[in-house]
DNA sequence: CGTGTGACCGGCG
DNA sequence: ACGCCGGCCACAC
């Protein structure tokens, strides 16, 4: 296929401010209270598995994104709090899981597996 | 237009 | 089981 056309943003002066990050904002906000998923799955689910970096970088972003992204219910494929770092306090993320009744151990979801919210699977597009 | 970066994932020793 | 290494793509400077 060609290259994409540098003019398909100039569709009608419609102007949109569409990117990757909006695309992951829009997973993660159809992840279910209560469960949760991983980056690699929604990177996956975007088309870019091998690029499960940029779902995390694009969380980070997050942050400011509105509406509000539920970034706390997105963990890496361990089910590990990797990103609870980079939330406003060391404990909110998994404050925020533990309201949702998600029972958080060591800084990993306990039955992660079960929890597991797949977009590939769920959202079957 | 080049370089760096990143909250990851999978493979291999 | 554990640790290290490469790859991958979008975005900021």
């Amino acid at each position: 296929m060609h290259k994409k056309a540098p003019a398909d943003a100039d569709k009608s002066g419609l102007k949109k401010e569409y990117s990757f990050f909006e695309d992951v904002y829009d997973v993660v906000r159809k992840v279910p209270k209560g469960r949760v998923t991983s980056y690699g799955a929604i990177a996956n689910y975007l088309g870019t598995k091998l690029s499960a970096r940029m779902v995390g970088w694009a969380m980070n972003a997050a942050q400011s994104a509105r509406p509000k992204v539920p970034a706390h219910r997105v963990v890496n494929r361990n089910g590990m709090l990797s990103g609870k770092a980079h939330f406003a306090t060391p404990t909110l993320m998994e404050d925020l899981l533990k309201k949702e009744k998600v029972i958080v151990k060591d800084d990993k979801i306990v039955e992660f597996k079960n929890l597991f919210w797949d977009p590939v699977k769920e959202l079957t597009f």
